[in-house]
DNA sequence: GTCTATAAACTGATAGAC
DNA sequence: GTCTATCAGTTTATAGAC
């Protein structure tokens, strides 16, 4: 691996282990054992690494949009969408730990979330839909907005309301699950006869992999 | 008001203005025009600061607990309290922009943190159990913590979420009317025929004030 | 590409005079 | 209670050698 990229791995560890805030480029460079000088040679300052961490997440995120697959059902499309996006949450929970703090010190790094925060928005809006053509859910046209608004701030915010919760902040792995089964629940009181059974039977398997997991 | 008092004063101010972390107890001073030596007569370091503004936030809180007035309205009693508890959130919203940063560098305020969550569950179930029982709304009691956290998520983030959704991060006041549309609308699946009705009129009133304040 | 050395700026915090 | 003076530590960032 280059260096640069060692770089951009070791400082997302390092932030999601101590927090963005606590890490200075010192830290970085002494964790990978290289010289200050060094690491400034690859970045122009710390924004830059931030900038170029959050191209990678925005990458990942993109390329797994949920996918329109006719054949499938559209119930568990969604929830492999749902599963994959809470583990990248995961990931980078640093982000989210301190999201407007660091969005606060960036201009261009605020226009990028912007732009991508609309792109979302309009994905969860899809997902919405394609759940209610299905006959999955049932929901007047006009409440789509505010429930993909819900989805969102569920999603954004469940790592750091997780570890907030908790004497010890550590995340585990159950936590990505029970994430994807808050926004079942969201889905849940919308849920047609039909609906309510599909998704019965996925709380149920999320319920079991989180008792599994401990 | 005492020098201590201004301190705290001015402390939320600035941090409401540019964010704890860009706040150092040398900006405190000098907006005050005191000496970083005066200042730390009365405050310890940053930290005890820090603790005194949430002592003062959790007062605020705890002394606008829901009432149980058995004449009112349950209804109207439940807009009132989330109607000051959006204010409160408004007037520290630096805290919940930074949440898990702050609480991770402190074991003390997480503690008191921590004990405030569990009250405030215990609450917004209390809250929800009235709509049940007022039948305002009709929820499996087995689901009435999750909705309880769904509400305690979007309180907690609303903030933040607003702050980091547009270009310019201010707050204005539409916004704690929103947030209280919001917590409106994670109620309103499960209104029962006659609670559907009250509630679309609360969201009237929310939105007209909303355009009023524009 | 990488290192050493170092500067400039700032932060948190204290001692001692008034 | 308040100020002046000052410290030790940290952070970001650069210049110049290898």
């Amino acid at each position: 691996m280059s260096t640069k990229n060692k770089i951009i791995q070791t400082s997302i560890a390092l932030f999601n282990e101590h927090g963005e805030r606590a890490i200075s480029t010192n830290h970085i460079a002494a964790e990978l054992g290289i010289s200050p000088g060094n690491l400034y040679y690859h970045f122009k300052n710390k924004e830059d690494i931030l900038q170029h961490i959050f191209a990678l997440y925005r990458d990942h995120l993109e390329t797994n949009f949920p996918t329109v697959n006719e054949n499938e059902d559209v119930v568990s499309q969604m929830v492999k969408y749902l599963d994959s996006l809470f583990e990248l949450m995961w990931q980078y929970h640093f982000f989210y730990d301190n999201l407007a703090d660091i969005l606060s010190r960036d201009e261009t790094l605020k226009l990028n979330y912007l732009a991508l925060q609309e792109n979302l928005l309009l994905q969860a809006q899809k997902v919405i839909t394609g759940l209610k053509h299905s006959n999955i859910i049932n929901i007047d046209d006009e409440d789509i907005v505010d429930l993909a608004h819900m989805v969102k701030i569920t999603v954004s915010f469940w790592t750091p309301y997780v570890e907030t919760q908790r004497p010890e902040g550590k995340l585990v792995l159950s936590d990505i699950y029970s994430g994807v089964l808050k926004v079942l629940f969201l889905f849940k009181p919308y849920s047609t006869d039909d609906g309510r059974e599909k998704i019965a039977a996925l709380q149920n398997k999320y319920r079991a992999m989180i008792v599994d997991s401990e």
